[in-house]
DNA sequence: TAGGCCATCTGGTCCT
DNA sequence: AGGACCAGATGGCCTA
C-alpha cells in the first residue's frame, strides 16, 4: 500500500514545501554531500540533482517504513481494543490510544487481584487436605490442582460465585468434559453443566495464537 | 473556536 | 550500512 498516494493527508505536496522550508533537510543534504570528492565544474549541476534525487528516494523509503511501522503498531492497538471490555457496541466511541493502554493496565490489575482472591478463597475453604468425594486416583493424576479442587465443591455454589469463567478455566486446563480417561468427567462441575461445558470447551482456542 | 487525537515526516540514536 | 525505534514538529479532522 502506498499511502503517499492513498492517504487523505497526502504528503507529497507537503513534503516538497517542507523540503524547501526546512533548514534541517538542507543540513542533511549538505551532510550527505560531504565526503564526496569535488566534481568538475561541468558535472556539479547534474551530480547535485542526482544527490537530491537519491536523497528524495531515501526519504520516501524511510517514510514508507516508518508509516508501515506505525500501521503495525496501530493494528496491535486495535487487537488490544478488541479484547478490552466496555469497548464494544456501535454506540461506544473507539478508545483512544492512551485510554486503551490505561484501561488495559487496570484490566490486568483487576484480573490479577480477582485470581488471587479466587485462589485464597479456594484455599480457605479446603486447605490442603485430601478432598472427600473424589471418585478416582486416576482423576487426581489427570486433573490440574485448581479444577481438582473444584470437582468437590457443591455444584450450585460453583456456578453462583465463579460463573462461566470457572468452566473455562476448568476445561481449558483439563481439555474438555471428556478429559477423564476418555470417559465423561465425573466431577460435580461437569455433571452440573455438561452442555455448557462441552460447548465452552469446543470454542476454546487450542493454543495461544502467535504471530 | 479551542482542544484532543491522530497520521505523517523528520533527524537522531541504537542495534544487527 | 541499513533498519528499527523514538520523540519532536506539523497540520488535518472532529467534537464540545
Amino acid at each position: 500500500m502506498d499511502s503517499d498516494s492513498q492517504s487523505s493527508r497526502s504528503s507529497s505536496p507537503e513534503l516538497e514545501r517542507k523540503d524547501i522550508l526546512n533548514m534541517k533537510s538542507g543540513q542533511m543534504f549538505q551532510k550527505l554531500c560531504q565526503g564526496q570528492r569535488m566534481p568538475s565544474r561541468g558535472k556539479i549541476r547534474s551530480s547535485r540533482r542526482d544527490s537530491e534525487e537519491d536523497l528524495h528516494e531515501i526519504r520516501l523509503k524511510v517514510n514508507s517504513r516508518e508509516r508501515q511501522r506505525m500501521h503495525d503498531l496501530n493494528q496491535a492497538m486495535d487487537g488490544l481494543r478488541e479484547v478490552m471490555p466496555y469497548s464494544h457496541g456501535p454506540s461506544v466511541r473507539k478508545l483512544s490510544k492512551i485510554s486503551t493502554l490505561l484501561l488495559a493496565r487496570n484490566y490486568i490489575l483487576m484480573l490479577s487481584s480477582s485470581l488471587e482472591e479466587m485462589k485464597k478463597l479456594v484455599n480457605d475453604v479446603y486447605g490442603s487436605q485430601r478432598l472427600p468425594g473424589c471418585v478416582s486416583s486416576l482423576h487426581h493424576q489427570h486433573v490440574a490442582p485448581l479444577p481438582h479442587v473444584l470437582c468437590n465443591i457443591p455444584s450450585p455454589d460453583v456456578s453462583s460465585y465463579m460463573g462461566v469463567m470457572t468452566s473455562d478455566v476448568h476445561h481449558k486446563t483439563v481439555g474438555g468434559p471428556h478429559h477423564f480417561s476418555g470417559l465423561f468427567c465425573p466431577c460435580a462441575l461437569c455433571q452440573q453443566f455438561p452442555h455448557q461445558l462441552s460447548r465452552t470447551a469446543s470454542t476454546l482456542p487450542a493454543s495461544t495464537p502467535g504471530k
